[in-house]
DNA sequence: ACATCAGTTGACTGTATGGTCAAGAATATC
DNA sequence: GATATTCTTGACCATACAGTCAACTGATGT
């Protein structure tokens, strides 16, 4: 009995990545928020709680539908290690100067926005973060790069951080062939 | 004539950057920037402009008083510069865990949340940051890791966002030890 | 058909924000 | 000491913010 829901779930909690992923979590307004799932601040409020909790459901939606299908590219061992890492730094090297790639990565952002200042996000982003880590560790496991997952990994948040700042496509592909020649 | 200012303007601009510093631009509120100054509004208007004026003369202070020190240290061609990086990635060991090491560095935290929405704060960084890559080549210039220079460059970025997000000094110091490697 | 009750709405609240301004204070010159 | 000029102060403003709530809506089970 009752009225049901008048929105699917799913698709609220993307349009909230996609809200605080582009604008942060002090840059987006309730306004923005509202605009992006179409629900009023009741609704909102009722089904997922205030704007820290509305970001916490940006977060592990990101990770549900970004950093997950990350990991599982990265832990295909049908393909080269090597390879799964060239498609990693390609993703950094496509995002640069677009639109949505100045968005950065939601990790990323919440990293050095938000994780110092609530200790929920630290948690689930560092969660995220070690996902992304392990997966990277296994593509070099067999590689002359066994020794350098984790300067490959930070060089990926880096990578992410600079087309934060502008940098174009070049600066990046040469990060990416750099990170190539690790494998030689 | 007239009645003279009653602060050093050198004062007033490392107050800037350190309230800029530990909670961001939009996390800053005129009442700490007027505790951290000990200035009024008024003339922090009349002397500065508005917030957004405030905090680019937070970013030069940042890049004189922080980035300088740290690419003349890149450029002491005294000392070789294998050593001069690890002196780099030190900085990063040190700052994890502690609280002005959650901090950051002010370069990445501009980039990541302002750089993308403020053109004058993108060319700012981007400046900067440059200064660090140029140094960072000159440091590997005569090493077996002359070809790693970007990968170096992002990897510091990189390192400043897993302080933020809460790692601890062991990852960074396995990641200072991976970069030093690549002169191997 | 109706009662039930979760879902929805948008007006409302108090607060904190960035920004302005007129009045007063302090120095240097004459 | 009078004046001119700059600096400083804190009250003031409009706005935007996150968050609340009472009234309303509408599908469901009976």
């Amino acid at each position: 009995m009752a009225r049901p829901r008048q929105f699917k779930e799913a698709d609220v909690k993307a349009a909230l990545r996609d809200v605080f992923w582009e604008h942060g979590f002090d840059g987006a307004s309730y306004a923005q928020i509202m605009a992006a799932t179409g629900l009023q601040k009741g609704s909102l409020y009722a089904s997922f709680g205030d704007k820290r909790a509305l970001y916490q459901h940006a977060l592990s939606d990101y990770d549900a539908n970004h950093v997950s299908p990350g990991v599982k590219m990265l832990r295909d061992t049908s393909r080269p290690g090597e390879e799964r890492i060239s498609d990693l730094f390609d993703s950094v090297v496509g995002a640069a100067g677009t639109r949505q790639g100045r968005w950065g990565c939601l990790l990323c952002n919440a990293a050095v926005d938000q994780a110092p200042f609530d200790s929920d996000v630290e948690k689930t982003v560092t969660a995220s973060m070690e996902r992304m880590r392990a997966a990277i560790a296994e593509c070099v496991s067999d590689t002359p790069a066994f020794d350098k997952a984790e300067l490959i990994w930070t060089a990926y948040f880096g990578g992410r951080v600079m087309v934060k700042a502008g940098y174009g496509t070049n600066i990046l592909e040469t990060q990416r062939q750099q990170v190539m020649e690790l494998f030689d």
